[in-house]
DNA sequence: ACCAATCCTGACCTTTCGGTCAAGACTTAT
DNA sequence: ATAAGTCTTGACCGAAAGGTCAGGATTGGT
């Protein structure tokens, strides 16, 4: 996302703030997933987003708020995606659809990801009331659902927990873990075919993994 | 680094400096698991390992030094177990045993899996070089064995890197995000037998995931 | 044109932290 | 006992980074 230079006579103030807010937020997710919450300067941020540092706190007087605003918007994002039109009552159908939303999350927005997972390995500091209330408040009906699933044998018997974990787990691994998956790649990163090929493998694998031994 | 001469019959001395450097190394994995290699303080370890900072350098002279320590421990650690008697003859097995394997280190050293994706969160600064040449080595053969056993028709047509990442994330996961496990499970962390449900789940859904169809 | 509100920024302050040092204490060998 | 080598530690230093501030620049309303 880039932003025109503006003719300096005709900058709104509200247009200067919004797009001035936009850029530092770009910045900062880029550079709060480099570097982590610690290690990320405001003075990189600020020049990142081009501007002077003071500039930035003027903005965002804290590195705190800003990285509270910076995972809010990985929050939003999240919780946007993961429902688009999941159809909770073809288990299939939804597993696959939920895991392809997540992988597509994972590509196009590796960097919230990452900070999310920095943020949950080190305690949580910053989020752990989100975790358990948000988080946890959509985290139960959807055991519930799975639980039915078993209970009408249409998947097989997990713990319906594990088995979001799961899916979070190998989505996510392929933007938290995207270094590592690009130096085994021969030092290039996924091509959209090689990314398309593992989201096809992923949802083959939890599908096949939960599905219903033909007996 | 100075190369003291054979120690006579100083065994009291070697017992010390042993002794020391365990204690800062087990202070220092905890530390930098929680507060990453930035936000980790020498000072903090230091007070962890029960000595006051300037007796820290006087064993490991820089944070960075330490730090390589505490990684390669990690990775000495990682690769014994990765093997123990793998059998690579038999998928099923051969997959039930590794996840298994992992699966336990995940429970006995979640520290040395969140250093470990937080180095590579943040780009690996510090083992890219072990990235392409010790851990590729270890792949490569193994990706081979897999599409053997693919081209056999012993398990599902996957890419057999995509399957060994499946298996690190799953396994992993329940290390790094122990934290938020925990709180959706009621604050309390994951008891024994939670731990091996969670344990026969993974094994579950990627023996079922890979195993081929009966058609 | 003028004033108020908002925006911009270089210079500065304060704290933290990695690392040093010099002096002292302890252990061992002769 | 003495000397040599090793370990311990409080005090200190310089660099880095978060944050402040005063004053200038720009915009908007009247």
């Amino acid at each position: 996302m880039e932003f025109p230079r503006r003719p300096v006579g005709s900058a709104h103030k509200h247009e200067i703030r919004k797009n001035n807010e936009t850029r530092i937020l770009e910045a900062a997710e880029e550079v709060f997933a480099e570097a982590g919450f610690k290690g990320a300067t405001t003075a990189l941020i600020a020049r990142r987003a081009g501007i002077p540092k003071a500039n930035l706190h003027y903005y965002f007087s804290t590195k705190e708020i800003l990285y509270r605003h910076v995972l809010d918007d990985i929050l939003r994002t999240w919780l946007e995606a993961a429902d688009l039109g999941a159809d909770w009552e073809n288990p299939m159908e939804a597993l696959r659809h939920y895991i392809e939303a997540k992988m597509d999350l994972s590509r196009t927005r590796p960097n919230g990801s990452k900070i999310w997972a920095a943020e949950i390995m080190h305690g949580a500091p910053m989020i752990q009331d989100y975790l358990s209330t948000t988080l946890n408040d959509w985290l139960r009906p959807r055991v519930e659902i799975i639980q039915c699933w078993i209970d009408a044998g249409l998947i097989c018997a997990v713990n319906p927990k594990n088995l979001i974990y799961s899916i979070w787990a190998l989505t996510q691994h392929y933007a938290d873990f995207s270094e590592q998956i690009q130096v085994l790649n021969d030092c290039q990163p996924l091509s959209d075919e090689q990314f398309a090929q593992a989201k096809k493998d992923v949802v083959q694998i939890i599908l096949n993994g939960v599905m219903p031994h033909s007996t």
